[in-house]
DNA sequence: AAGACACACAACCGCGAATAA
DNA sequence: ATTATTCGCGGTTGTGTGTCT
């Protein structure tokens, strides 16, 4: 036997409930704009309201709270709660500290009223668009001179794998590259023409001014969280981030504490990179490695545990 | 015009985690 | 270390409004 929950239907009959009044909400308001959220329990008796603290919290935090964003949820907004829904499940709290001005109410209710069906209905399929952009592949060569401590998406994991997607590069006589389908090349591969030709339609166009984890990163949250995700980490492949003390950032979700250290290195699979975060994400079920398969065929991503 | 239905949003409820005593 | 208390989360329900028949 637990205790009787605070703010239930065994409380207080004298309590109001319900929708809360224009002249509640301003007490409310007013409390706490001059002495600051929190101890809600003790809250209604201190301002003066007939209502529990559990009601308080919830009026406070989905509506009266002044960073509230009002309006429509737009479109770009729309595309980072569901990857983010993709990768989290109904953590919807989680997902609202994603949302500036977004409470996680707000959040789970448009969801579930329209944005599930949307979903269903394949509006939201994988477009990958950040990663391939027109074509634009650097020469082999340069990964020769590339430094593995300054590794960035210029090497050559990218050009091959983007190749692969686009067809065979023909070089000409100028050591210029061209991106002409070669059937001859993938027969020998054990690619059929079909395979190929499919593959080449798709937009293989690579920004190479960014890393392969950043561009992993934006296509995963979009550019929405990018900016913020580089303030914090940077970004780089082979960084480590000191997660010893359990109070760093995880570095696709960062106002989220883990315990561990967290390594990215340039090659390997995506398989660690999907245990970890179902590891830590045990809710996201429907996570699985195919759809991070998707952007790794660009680069390679692992994340060691020490 | 009126009832049925769908939708959008606010609010409630119970549980588990976190924290305080 | 244990127990009591508070908080926060996610699922669910209630209610107001708009649309359709």
């Amino acid at each position: 036997m637990g205790r009787s929950p605070s703010c239930s239907k065994y409380e207080d009959q004298s309590l109001n409930r319900g929708a809360w009044t224009a002249s509640e909400d301003k007490i409310l308001s007013e409390y706490i704009a001059t002495h600051e959220d929190g101890g809600w329990r003790s809250l209604p008796k201190r301002a003066g309201l007939k209502r529990c603290g559990k009601s308080c919290r919830l009026r406070w935090l989905n509506y009266l709270r002044p960073d509230i964003k009002r309006g429509n949820i737009s479109p770009e907004e729309d595309e980072l709660l569901v990857r983010l829904h993709r990768l989290l499940g109904n953590r919807w709290s989680l997902i609202a500290g994603r949302l500036p001005g977004r409470t996680d109410n707000e959040i789970k209710n448009y969801w579930n009223i329209q944005l599930s069906k949307r979903v269903q209905m394949g509006e939201f399929e994988p477009k990958f668009q950040n990663i391939f952009k027109r074509r634009e592949i650097l020469s082999s060569s340069k990964k020769d001179v590339v430094e593995k401590d300054n590794y960035t998406s210029q090497t050559l994991p990218l050009k091959t794998r983007a190749v692969r997607y686009s067809g065979r590069p023909v070089v000409d006589g100028n050591n210029n590259e061209s991106y002409s389908y070669d059937h001859e090349q993938d027969t020998h591969d054990g690619i059929n023409q079909e395979e190929g030709l499919k593959a080449a339609d798709q937009a293989v166009e690579i920004d190479t001014s960014k890393s392969w984890c950043q561009l992993l990163l934006e296509d995963c949250m979009g550019n929405y969280q990018h900016d913020r995700l580089e303030e914090i980490h940077g970004f780089q492949p082979n960084s480590v981030l000191n997660t010893s003390n359990g109070t760093d950032d995880h570095p696709l979700f960062p106002s989220t504490s883990l315990s561990q250290s967290i390594i990215l290195q340039e090659n390997s699979s995506s398989s660690s990179y999907c245990n970890l975060i179902n590891q830590d994400f045990p809710h996201s079920k429907d996570f699985n490695s195919s759809y991070f398969d998707s952007f790794l065929d660009l680069g390679e991503l692992s994340i060691l545990l020490p």
